[in-house]
DNA sequence: TTGAAAGCGCTAACAC
DNA sequence: GTGTTAGCGCTTTCAA
C-alpha cells in the first residue's frame, strides 16, 4: 500500500532516500545491502527514510551492478503434481532467506526449455534451479559458467554446479521388489518417451534400476518396457498399449504418478481397475496418489524436502560456497491398494469380456 | 548452445553487435526493436551480426529504459489444479507472442501476495496477471497505476485494469439447480475461509449465487455454509465438520475441486463415499475431477481458455489499447458420479455405524 | 536514414 | 566512516 511512487508517478529511488536522510547515495546503498562500513546512526537514519518514503530497490538497476535477490526455476509443466511438491519446498527455503522465486514452465521439449533458461539468465536472477531438465550434461556445464546452478533430479555430478536427486536406481528396485514379493513375474515399466541413452536422467536411471532388479530376481525375460508422454493422456495410451500385448504383464511400474493416474483412468473407462486387472506402482507419491479412491502404491522421493534442500544449497552457493555439493535422497515405498498378489486377478475378475 | 559469452566470459552486448555490423548502437537498437527508421540493408547486417555473435538483449538494461517482454503472474499456490489450467492457457498465449512468463506462487495470505506483486513490479515486467488475488478493489487500482494489470477471477470492473472472470453467481446456481433437480433440499456450501464481505471475490460471488438459488427454490432455511482452507486438508476438515452437524445436509457444494477432493478422501478413510453418504459438487472441473475413481461432478469454468484470453488481453493492453476490457465466461455443469438422488443415501448405505 | 551522447537506478572503487 | 563518481547495457532524444 505504501507509495512506491512519488509525486508525478515517479518511482522512489535511492537518490530520494539519500536526500531525505541527508546522506550520500553510496551510504544509502551500503545500508540497503547491509554492507560493511556504515555507522549505526547512519543505518538508523537511512532505514527511517526508506520506511517513510516506502522505497523499494529497483531490480533492473540492481541487476546491472550486483544481485537481484531472485532465484529462477525452470521446469516442464505445473500439471505434474510432483513439481508442485518441489516448488513448495523451494519456495519455503527461498522466502525465508528473503529471496524471491520466479518460475518458468517450459514444457517437455528441449528448445522451449532452453528459452526459459535463457530468459532467467537474461533477467539476471542470482541463481537457477532446473527441475529434471532436458539438457545434456555438457550443456549444464555451459549454463553453470553463466550462473550459479542447481539441478534437481538429474544425476550429473559436476564440479561446477550443485544437485539434489533421489536415488532413482534404488527407487525402481524398491518397486520391483515390492511387486515380486507379491508374486508378480511379468512386470512392465512405463518410461518417458524420449532419449534413453542419457544415464543422467531420472527416467533412464529408473529403467536401469528396473532391469537390474528384474535380473536379480531372474526375471529378465519377463520384463518389458513401454513408452509414454509424461501426462494423463500418455498414461491412457500406455494402458491401451498394455492391453494390446500378446502376453500382458500382471503388474505395471509407471515412472510417474501422472502416468499411473492416466492408466487408472483408462482402465476405469473400460470397466477395469487396479489391482484387479493388474497391479500398478507409481512414482513420486504425489497428493493424488494418496486420495482414497485412487490409493496408488507409489515410490516417495520426498519432493518437498528435495525442493527445500535445493533452495538452501543454491543460496549457500550464491553467497560464497565454491565447492560443488551433490545430495541424494533415499526413496521409499508407500504401499497402498493398487498393488496385490496376481492370484487376485482371477479371483476378483468380474467383467466377462476382459482379455487376460 | 550459442555463445552468449564472449572472450573472458563477458556477455555479448549491443555494442559488440553494432561494432561487428559496423553500425551505431542506436541503429542496432532500432533493428532489435523493429523500430521505425532503419533501412533494409541495415536490418540485414545487424540481424546477421546478432546471429553470428549469439546476442541476446540483457533484460535489466532493457528494463531501465523500455520493455522487458516479460509477463508476471502472481497466484496463490500451484497445488490447486485450477491454476495449472490457467497457466496452461496463459503460457500458450504469451509464448506465441514472444513474451516470457514468470510465475510467483505467493500463498493464501495478503502480505506474501503483496510481496509477490511488488517483486514483479520491481523486476519491471511489462504486465501483471493476478489470479484470484487477495487484494481489495481499491488496491488493485493502485497497482494498475504502476503497471498494466489484468485480474483473473475477481469481479472488480475498473476503468484502469482488465479482467477475465467466470460468472460465479451463475456457476453456483447451476450447482444448486442440479442438486435440487435430484431432489436434494438440505444443501451445504463450502466457502473459502476468509473475508466474505468483498463481493468482488469469486467465492463470495458463489456464496451469493448459492443463497439466491436456494431462495429461488424456497430452500433458504435448508441451506448452510461451512468454511474451509482452500486445500486438501481444508476439505478433510470440512468433511468432519459436516458429520458433526445436528442435521447434516444430503448434498454439499464445495467451492473448489481441491476441497471436494479432500472431503472425498476423509470420507473414504472412514469407509464412506460419495454420493452414498451425500452428493458432492466441486468447482473448476480440474483434471483430478475427471479421474474415473473420483468422478466428481463439477462446475467447469474453462480455465485454459480463460488463461489464454487473459494473456491476449494483457498484451493488447501493453501494446496500446487504453480502454479497459472485461470478459465473462459462462460456466457449465459437468455431471459425473458424485451426485445422485438422496434416496440412494439409504438404499446404498452399507456401513452400519454411520450417522446420517 | 544514421550516429553521438545523455541518462535510467544502482553498486563499487576510490578519495576524502 | 562518508561522499564523489564512473559505468553497467540499453533506449531515446537530437543533430547531422
Amino acid at each position: 500500500m505504501s507509495g512506491t511512487k512519488g509525486t508525478g508517478g515517479r518511482r522512489i529511488t535511492i537518490v530520494d532516500v539519500a536526500r531525505h536522510a541527508g546522506v550520500s547515495t553510496a551510504s544509502a546503498s551500503k545500508v540497503l545491502r547491509n554492507a560493511y562500513g556504515a555507522s549505526q546512526s547512519m543505518r538508523d537514519k537511512v532505514q527511517a527514510s526508506i520506511e517513510t518514503l516506502g522505497y523499494r530497490p529497483y531490480a533492473p538497476a540492481r541487476g546491472m551492478r550486483g544481485r537481484t535477490f531472485t532465484i529462477g526455476v525452470v521446469l516442464s509443466d505445473l500439471d505434474n503434481p510432483f513439481f508442485s511438491l518441489i516448488i513448495e519446498g523451494l519456495s519455503r527455503a527461498v522466502r525465508s532467506r528473503s529471496y524471491e522465486l520466479f518460475i518458468s514452465p517450459s514444457g517437455y521439449e528441449g528448445s522451449p526449455q532452453q528459452m526459459g533458461i535463457e530468459a532467467m539468465i537474461d533477467h539476471q536472477v542470482d541463481g537457477l534451479v532446473l527441475v529434471a531438465p532436458l539438457v545434456t550434461p555438457a550443456h549444464l556445464e555451459v549454463i553453470a559458467t553463466q550462473i550459479p546452478l542447481l539441478v534437481i533430479g538429474n544425476h550429473s555430478r559436476s564440479q561446477v554446479f550443485d544437485s539434489v536427486a533421489a536415488d532413482d536406481h534404488r527407487g525402481a528396485q524398491l518397486a520391483v521388489d515390492h511387486l515380486v514379493t507379491l508374486q508378480h513375474r511379468r512386470i512392465a515399466y512405463v518410461m518417458r518417451a524420449g532419449d534413453l541413452s542419457d544415464e543422467t536422467r531420472p527416467e533412464s536411471r529408473r529403467l536401469t534400476g528396473f532391469k537390474h532388479a528384474m535380473q536379480k530376481h531372474g526375471l529378465s525375460s519377463d520384463s518389458m518396457v513401454l513408452f509414454a508422454s509424461w501426462n494423463l493422456e500418455g498414461g491412457r495410451e500406455a494402458a491401451r498399449h498394455v492391453d494390446s500385448l500378446a502376453s500382458p504383464p500382471t503388474a505395471v511400474f509407471a515412472g510417474a504418478d501422472v502416468v499411473a493416474l492416466g492408466m487408472i483412468n483408462d482402465l476405469w473407462d473400460r470397466g477395469l481397475s487396479v489391482p484387479r486387472t493388474y497391479s500398478l506402482v507409481g512414482y513420486d507419491n504425489s497428493r493424488s496418489a494418496s486420495l482414497g479412491p485412487i490409493s496408488l502404491t507409489s515410490v516417495d522421493q520426498s519432493g518437498v524436502r528435495m525442493g527445500e534442500r535445493a533452495g538452501e544449497l543454491l543460496i549457500e552457493r550464491i553467497e560464497g560456497r565454491n565447492r560443488a555439493s551433490h545430495e541424494t535422497f533415499e526413496p521409499r515405498m508407500v504401499k497402498r491398494n493398487s498393488t496385490a498378489a496376481p492370484a487376485q486377478l482371477i479371483k476378483y475378475e468380474l467383467t466377462p469380456a476382459t482379455k487376460l
